[in-house]
RNA sequence: GGGGUAGUAGGGUAGCCUGGUCCAUCCUAGAGCGUUUGGGACGCUUUGACGGCGGUUCGAAUCCGCCCUACCCCA
């Protein structure tokens, strides 16, 4: 039966793993004919809407959440050089309204530093008004021209979380690059998804920014994949947009800025991470369905198990968890493969001998059985999901583990990459070096101060040049 | 950025070179009926397609042109 049309290919086929899920999960539909655009299936939009409902949540303790257009004037667009450069080739131009040419070209967002700043220069007057933290959850468009892939690489970013703060001065601003890297960690740390912080080295950072402090995580396969970044922006666009404050001392002076961003890339990693060859794997906390109770219902005792099956349901839907009954008329194997396939971390068996027990069989995603008293469901049923998070984030922080190294030399980074492997080395830092790294290996620096709890960042000489060097991230990246 | 391969029903394939009545086949695809139900049940009935636009032709899934989309490899 495994070698049916049917079956979902090995992990370790991992782009042909992931395309298949994809669908096979009711994730996202790839079919939409436009190239980069993509459709949420139901079942992935509800992963998304838990994943999401956590980010906010995080945010939430000291961020507001605000809505800005999609639209973007040209003239404002186009006032701050270094932003242009990084994005003119991908912004897609609103030309006509009808058939009416329109006067002022509009945007459609790419970002919306230059959507947002404008307003920021109106709302902010006095020191008083400052810090400013707020974010929102939006899609933005940008024309990619490598080939796209669904939640990775996207002409419609469908859930781009942009979080923008405004500071008195750079130290605060720098204090909120740290705060919100934080964040990042925490998010992803109840998605059990283990990450690699990194700052990016000058030519791979936000253009306008000071610097840029990236996240990413290693796939299956051992690319890596950005999954967020916190962006100091400096003075860079309060000038551009006039956003300045009076101090203390009746001075105008300029903000500092931080810009912060997550999007549905979470997703991607959240997927590839956790699944295995029979499917997805989610973390309670992104499951649209923590528990899906499965009744065997077998001859005459059909009426009494869907009964107590319901009422199974009932209690545990009331102590908060999100739960389903599957009464489907099919077999229950057949259901296992089904729940299985989509992820729910924990399967609840009830037929006539457990019901006689006074028990339900409990099946975890990740592999093992209990049978758990029906009189202490609610107290077991935390508890087992609290285990099932704790296996997948050991294996998760296994497979990073194994794929990150220190080493010394280009002929050993050359071989750990090779070996699907993201690697620590001594680089000085120079552009040429950099590029000598980059162009030996095939592979790309994702930068320095590497911060990670998995591997050493050690000091050292560069790699290339033997000058002293820093700790530096090296891999082949989404 | 450069190259390659491909698009046939919900999914997977054959047919294409050499145009021909009927456009086939498989599936844990759909609909319907019945028997089933502790790890992917079975029988019968049935639905449905040649990526799009244009061209050649008496006739196009097949030949030609343009476009769209997807996947893989290399930089």
């Amino acid at each position: 039966m495994d070698d049916d049309t049917g079956a979902l290919p090995q992990k370790g086929d991992f782009s042909a793993w992931y395309n298949d899920i994809l669908w096979r999960a009711e994730i996202m539909d790839v079919r939409y004919p436009v190239k980069g655009l993509y459709v949420w299936y139901p079942y992935g939009f509800a992963i998304r809407k838990h994943v999401y409902g956590q980010l906010r949540n995080l945010l939430d303790r000291d961020h507001e959440e605000t809505l800005f257009p999609l639209l973007i004037p040209e003239q404002e667009f186009m006032k701050e050089a270094e932003h242009i450069k990084g994005f003119e080739n991908e912004v897609y131009w609103v030309t006509h309204g009808g058939t009416t040419p329109l006067e002022v070209k509009l945007a459609l967002r790419p970002t919306s530093e230059t959507a947002i700043y404008p307003m920021y220069a109106l709302w902010l007057r006095s020191h008083a008004d400052l810090p400013m933290k707020y974010y929102q959850i939006v899609n933005t468009f940008r024309y990619e021209t490598k080939q796209t892939r669904p939640l990775i690489r996207l002409r419609e970013i469908t859930s781009f979380m942009e979080s923008h703060t405004v500071h008195a001065t750079w130290d605060e601003a720098e204090a909120q690059v740290e705060y919100e890297l934080a964040l990042t960690c925490e998010f992803y740390d109840d998605l059990c998804i283990p990450i690699i912080i990194s700052k990016r080295p000058d030519w791979d950072k936000f253009p306008g920014a000071d610097y840029t402090m990236a996240v990413d995580a290693i796939m299956p396969n051992g690319k890596t994949l950005q999954i967020g970044t916190v962006h100091h922006l400096g003075e860079h666009f309060s000038k551009t947009f006039s956003i300045t404050f009076e101090d203390k001392n009746g001075e105008q002076k300029f903000a500092s800025q931080t810009c912060y961003g997550i999007s549905e890339r979470c997703i991607a990693a959240l997927i590839s991470m956790h699944g295995d060859d029979k499917g997805l794997i989610l973390p309670p906390i992104a499951a649209p369905v923590q528990a899906v109770i499965v009744p065997i219902t077998i001859g005459k005792r059909h009426e009494d198990v869907l009964a107590a099956a319901e009422k199974l349901k009932n209690v545990l839907i009331a102590a908060g968890f999100r739960v389903k009954i599957d009464t489907r008329d099919m077999r229950p194997g057949a259901k296992y493969y089904w729940w299985e396939l989509r992820g729910v971390p924990l399967r609840l068996e009830l037929g006539p001998r457990d019901l006689d027990a006074g028990k339900v069989m409990a099946v975890k995603r990740t592999g093992e059985k209990t049978q758990i008293e029906l009189a202490t469901v609610t107290d077991e049923i935390p508890r087992v999901l609290g285990e099932i998070t704790a296996t997948i984030r050991a294996k998760a922080e296994e497979h990073t583990k194994a794929h990150l190294c220190t080493v010394a030399s280009m002929d050993a980074l050359g071989a750990a990459l090779n070996e699907g492997k993201v690697a620590v080395v001594s680089w000085c830092q120079q552009k040429g070096c950099g590029d000598v790294i980059e162009e030996k290996t095939n592979a790309s620096i994702l930068g320095t101060n590497a911060r990670s709890q998995y591997v050493s960042a050690t000091e050292g000489v560069c790699i290339v040049c033997g000058k002293p060097g820093k700790a530096t991230l090296v891999g082949r990246t989404y």
